[in-house]
DNA sequence: GGAACTCGAATCCACGTCCG
DNA sequence: CGGACGTGGATTCGAGTTCC
């Protein structure tokens, strides 16, 4: 009986570890993905996720095969990685726990340790202090059972108990036994596989200096010394303790092999570890009077060797490019979104020249920039979003020349984006005297008119024709089935056909719509109007000071119904008038129509509307700007309802207390004169 | 025309649900 | 359970806009 009970489970065992079972081809593109549950027993490592999914990258069976066996590896051994520091952590408390004789107290964080300030010889005995943890906890394996074995050992258990329930036979349960059992035929299997294949890469990952095949690891076994380095994973000390746990590694593998072959080789004594805690070391002091500068970039590269002039020193009269964001930060708040466009270029300015002090940047680090961002590609892939610049460029051009093609950063993205940013950051340095000149200044990549043609638009309005295909498909038809609806709720569909049909009548931007209250619906001087305007209380931000305007409610949107959609939501007791979109988050924080225009895009493709990047929501506002333009409306006033500013000084005279410049009933009959009355759009209430 | 933003769109990916 | 598909979050690109 036993040896089937033995067989199964070890089928079960070998199941979950095949390397090739996590292997899925998804979507309509065919890619294969990688697709694994996490193991219970460190479920609380990934919460809330309980699976680990990622592309392949490759629609070819076998590449994706070759692939999927090298993740598995990998994943493998990350969650052995993250087994082991539970362990760790759990023993480090119970051990707490101990000495305070009661409950368990949370640790304080550790501080901050400054890597660079340890001097080479203890990052030398941390590397061997890595060595015998490895080969440690593999002899611990084999002496106490690995989890596998025990695990295996309790269906066993488990199988045996149900077995004897069934004959009515009495059962005792034996307690697993702690020394002796060894490592099951799973655990043997998986341990082999992976020291071959760390054994055969590791090799490679050393020639090319490329660490991030330990980088994580690394920095969980710093983690576990109370060494918290994650903000120097750029410097050079961390970058040569990563190679040299590798090799160490790679010496860890060699010996579990031997050992798995039958030998014995013994675990190396631990090498004395030091609190480095407090990062203040004696040695710190002496890198400032060195006579030579090594320039590190963010890779932990030496870019330069020189010899050190006074702009090169970093000090409080000549700040490092770091400091000097971080004050533009903490001075500008500039919007969350635009926060996020300049880090990363600043990221990569730092990465190709370096962190450098702000008198010791020149021009021709502007030019080196700009000349690494023309070849620099749009959309990277994921797998080099975390390389270099430097290694981007290199990887764009090793496939170029085996025939993939990428598309290249746009000039106006270089020219406004990566060197605007970094223009701007200078001119606050130039502000705070640090520096007379922008270094930055002149250096910008000359327009390519063919991207876009001369005079190509960027967005077209929609036509009438689109327009009467856009409103008269099933989703805007009350009654009709139709699958855009299927998973949304009736407030979500309503919001979803006001949307497009409010931006149609006001030529308002998405967001400004999407973010209306109930109480921005108004009436003054007889006219129902949409007040778009900022709000500290919410923060809604507007995209500048001429945006705040009152709008017209135009007379199609009164007979489609918007007041009655309005009354609605107030005795829903909803704030927003489109009650049903979420606010985002992170860079996106007070944007609520992410998902709707992500929607609309989706839709007005599958119905044969969009056609490129040219027709997409924003269309209604040129549709509006157009139609109002045909029917022989003033251009102040068009800018007036768009929330455009008016060139003309004198515009700013004559205002009311909200800063409008014309009186509602004038605006009224300006937005009816566009009366779109060839378009039809069926009243959006019903179901 | 350049600087300094803001915003919408596009993309990748995670996740939930449904179906066989 | 595997796979297809729909939806939404995070991130990035680049167009749009105003101010100087």
């Amino acid at each position: 009986m036993l040896p089937s009970v033995t067989q199964s489970c070890y089928t079960r065992g070998m199941r979950a570890l095949s390397l090739c079972n996590h292997l899925q081809r998804r979507g309509s593109s065919g890619n294969y993905y990688f697709r694994v549950r996490i193991p219970s027993d460190i479920l609380e490592v990934y919460a809330p996720k309980k699976e680990i999914v990622f592309s392949l990258k490759t629609k070819d069976p076998k590449e994706a095969k070759a692939r999927c066996r090298v993740e598995a590896v990998r994943i493998d051994q990350e969650f052995d990685e993250h087994r082991r520091r539970l362990e760790l952590e759990r023993q480090q408390q119970e051990q707490l726990a101990q000495a305070q004789g009661v409950g368990v107290a949370s640790s304080p964080a550790a501080p901050l340790t400054d890597l660079d300030s340890i001097p080479d010889y203890e990052l030398d005995r941390l590397a061997v202090l890595y060595l015998h943890e490895v080969l440690a906890h593999d002899e611990q394996e084999r002496t106490a059972g690995s989890s596998e074995a025990r695990k295996e050992w309790e269906e066993n258990q488990e199988f045996l108990r149900q077995l004897h329930e069934q004959k009515g036979m009495p059962f005792t349960p034996e307690s697993f036994p702690t020394h002796g059992v060894g490592l099951s035929p799973s655990t043997i299997q998986r341990k082999r596989e992976r020291a071959r294949l760390f054994l055969q890469a590791g090799g490679s990952y050393l020639a090319s200096g490329d660490i991030s095949i330990i980088h994580d690891r690394a920095l969980a076994f710093l983690a576990a010394h109370d060494l918290k380095v994650e903000d120097q994973v750029g410097s050079l000390a961390f970058r040569r303790l990563c190679l040299s746990l590798i090799q160490k590694e790679m010496d860890a593998q060699e010996a579990i092999l031997k050992r798995l072959d039958g030998q014995w080789i013994p675990t190396p004594p631990a090498s004395q570890s030091v609190a480095y805690s407090g990062s203040q070391s004696a040695t710190a002091g002496l890198v400032i009077g060195a006579p030579v500068v090594l320039q590190v970039n963010g890779q932990g590269q030496i870019v330069q060797a020189q010899t050190q002039e006074a702009s090169m020193i970093p000090s409080e009269d000549n700040p490092c490019l770091s400091t000097i964001w971080e004050s533009y930060l903490k001075e500008r708040k500039p919007a969350p979104s635009t926060i996020k466009n300049f880090e990363g270029a600043v990221r990569r300015f730092i990465e190709l020249v370096g962190d450098l002090p702000v008198k010791a940047v020149t021009k021709s680090h502007f030019r080196q920039y700009k000349d690494a961002l023309l070849k620099f590609p749009v959309r990277l892939p994921h797998s080099v979003r975390k390389k270099s610049i430097q290694q981007v460029v290199a990887f764009v051009e090793k496939e170029r020349q085996k025939g993939t093609a990428f598309e290249l950063l746009n000039s106006k993205t270089i020219n406004n984006k990566y060197l605007g940013a970094l223009k701007a950051i200078l001119a606050h340095a130039v502000d705070n005297g640090f520096i007379d000149d922008n270094p930055a200044n002149q250096i910008r990549v000359t327009h390519d008119a063919d991207k876009h043609g001369d005079n190509e638009p960027a967005t077209l309005p929609y036509t009438e024709e689109e327009l009467n295909v856009l409103f008269s498909s099933s989703f805007f038809v009350p009654g009709q089935e139709c699958k855009f609806k299927k998973r949304m709720k009736r407030d979500a569909v309503l919001d979803y056909r006001w949307l497009p049909i409010v931006a149609l009548f006001t030529g308002a931007r998405l967001e400004e719509i999407g973010q209306l209250d109930v109480a921005d619906v108004m009436e003054e001087d007889g006219v129902k109007f949409l007040f778009i305007h900022a709000d500290q209380s919410t923060e809604r931000r507007l995209k500048n000071k001429s945006s705040r305007r009152k709008v017209p409610i135009h007379p199609r949107l009164v007979e489609l119904g918007f007041l009655e959609f309005v009354k609605l939501r107030s005795k829903q007791g909803a704030i927003k008038l489109f009650s049903t979109l979420k606010e985002m988050g992170g860079a996106r924080k007070d944007k609520r129509t992410d998902a709707f225009s992500k929607w609309w895009r989706r839709y007005t493709e599958a119905i044969g509307v969009k056609t490129g990047k040219q027709k997409t929501f924003h269309s209604f506002r040129h549709t509006s700007k157009r139609a109002l333009r045909n029917a022989g409306v003033d251009p102040s006033l068009t800018d007036a309802i768009h929330g455009h500013t008016n060139k003309s000084i004198s515009a700013h005279y004559g205002r009311d207390k909200d800063g409008m410049g014309y009186a509602l009933p004038v605006l009224l009959e300006a937005i009816s004169r566009a009366t779109m009355d060839r378009v039809i759009i069926h009243n959006p209430e019903g179901n």
